[in-house]
DNA sequence: TTGAAAGCGTTACCAT
DNA sequence: ATGGTAACGCTTTCAA
């Protein structure tokens, strides 16, 4: 059924009923409360596509996942949640990772389009250049990360330099002195903020940095198990671990076992965990100390702030740091005398 | 830019414009040609709702997430490996677990609004309320899973019987006599396939089923856990264990650790894998048994479906039935001696 | 092979 | 408070 149409059996214009629909102050409250019974009742809804196409809006929000990520669909669910009371849709686009050219082309399509209104984009480099077209397109995004790119641009981040530099603080305050980082992929502005927490603390101590206890990579069981091995190998070998994530800390586990060794007692490991409903540190044995911050948070507070920057509010003005909380349970236990 | 105007200062008309992008075959070859590399120097583009309010298409296909699946990803960006091609986007609908009536709504929202072309719904039930919708509602759509309800729809699924079935009869074959199955959410048509190729491997042994053998939940490494745990605590144990997910296992080989006993040798397990980048059954220690099935694939495979759908294939014609292997690693072994 | 003009379904301006 | 009408940017007849 068409607005005209619709208009007809209900003997008002379509402008009427258009305004009625959409909450204009204008309509009668008597006449607003008949339209909107009768849609309901004759199932009439706006054609979405010749609204975009008069209003000018896309009523969607873009945003693009990696392949290989398990954290995605928690972001995503957070920013539905945020979106259910509005009209307006995600649209995902995947890129394959590492295809920078892919994935520049892609923004291009999007913005000249007209399919998304903003854009929310995750783990940029210091130096993006995704940020730094987005902004040439003119298309609003925010960005879920931290980025030094010199234009404008609004963003959220959790605070991953504090996190880390906590978490090694405490495990030198429990005695540990060769303490190992399982670390994100480099290049990405996250992993050099927890490569920059975790020197400080050492340098707060006083203590030197060793680059052979610190590895880079996807957050994987795989890396965090192979990266655990080769530590372990490690002569004197650490007595901690620092993880990225919770599948790292599933490979570091496993790791530490597979040489005899006891997670807790002879080897004290903390994870970031970005709470997942399905694998939760509370239930890993011995339960895992984390750091943890709510990626569903994120994205449900992502995509209120997008909302905001739809409505006007100057980027520059959109600039979100999270703490994150340290969590101590069993995997952290004094470092064992040498 | 607009058409237009990209046309003035090709000097061609709008019409000429358009048929060329479009590669319709009246236009010259020359023509076409400049059009192309103009389009791409200028960096026109089409309005897409311009194009989907003129066509009518919406260029989109809609998945309907549940918010807890860590599996999501995994297929959609299999659904993406198909559609880069394709000038169509994925729309992602997320809704509450267990939400029927808000899922049914958004349906009906989805479908009436022209926001997508196609739908693709996941985890059906024996008697779905979603097809029975879809079908009223016009809409084209795919099933990943299978349903009995009586309206034709096409389908995508995996033998998740004929997994079950084998996975079971093999550790039958081990000499293993109580079996326990950690199946998946109660009601749902792969659930029950799973509990039928279960009782069916144990009915070609003459062997009584018990149910205080099967329990059903989500795919958590929580739910995992505890059902196992309860499991060993009766007398005489289960010596083997199939579990539904690879989250599941996690949970399942905490539990057998946690009482004192060894994964392939006094328990065997045998998880469905659905193939994850992440988290893999060969790097689990002892090494995971699986029926495996890639759920990448299977998104690819449905997205090549949905569209063929909508190239006027009948749903009736797509119905289709993937086969699962079964990969046998270090956790299962032959029963222990009673 | 190309072009002119109608039309997709809605919103928003300008009247009344 | 309500209605008429132009306009959104494109595709697709119809005509040349």
């Amino acid at each position: 059924m068409k607005l005209k149409e619709f208009a007809k059996q209900l003997g008002l214009s379509p402008t009427t009923v258009s305004r009625a629909l959409s909450g204009y102050p204008e309509v009668s409250e008597k006449t607003r409360k008949r339209v909107a019974e009768e849609a309901v009742r004759l199932g009439y809804r706006p054609n979405i596509n010749a609204v975009r196409l008069v209003t000018g809006r896309a009523g969607a929000i873009g945003v693009v996942m990696g392949r290989n990520e398990f954290q995605f669909s928690e972001f995503m669910s957070g920013m539905a949640e945020r979106l259910d009371s509005e009209d307006i849709d995600i649209l995902v686009s995947p890129v394959a990772d590492h295809d920078m050219k892919a994935e520049l082309q892609l923004y291009s399509r999007l913005a000249t389009s007209g399919r998304v209104d903003a854009v929310i984009i995750h783990s940029p480099k210091p130096n993006d250049e995704r940020i730094l077209l987005l902004h040439k397109l003119g298309i609003p995004f925010l960005v879920h990360g931290r980025s030094e790119t010199n234009v404008p641009h609004a963003w959220l981040d959790i605070d991953n330099e504090g996190a880390i530099r906590r978490a090694t603080s405490h495990l030198l305050d429990l005695g540990h002195r060769r303490i190992a980082l399982i670390n994100g992929r480099d290049g990405l502005t996250f992993t050099l903020h927890r490569d920059k927490g975790y020197r400080e603390a050492l340098e707060q101590r006083g203590l030197p940095f060793d680059p052979r206890l610190v590895t880079h990579g996807q957050f994987t069981d795989e890396i965090g198990f192979r990266s655990a091995r080769s530590f372990l190998e490690q002569s004197p070998r650490p007595t901690a671990f620092v993880a990225g994530s919770m599948m790292t800390a599933l490979g570091v586990y496993r790791a530490v076992r597979s040489v005899g060794l006891v997670v807790g007692k002879d080897i004290s490991v903390i994870a970031h965990d970005d709470v997942f409903p399905y694998l939760t540190a509370d239930n890993m044995v011995p339960s895992l100390s984390t750091s943890r911050s709510s990626l569903r948070a994120a994205g449900a507070r992502s995509a209120d702030l997008t909302l905001q920057l739809l409505t006007g509010r100057p980027a520059t003005e959109i600039h979100e740091l999270w703490p994150v909380e340290l969590i101590l349970r069993e995997s952290t236990g004094p470092a064992p005398e040498a």
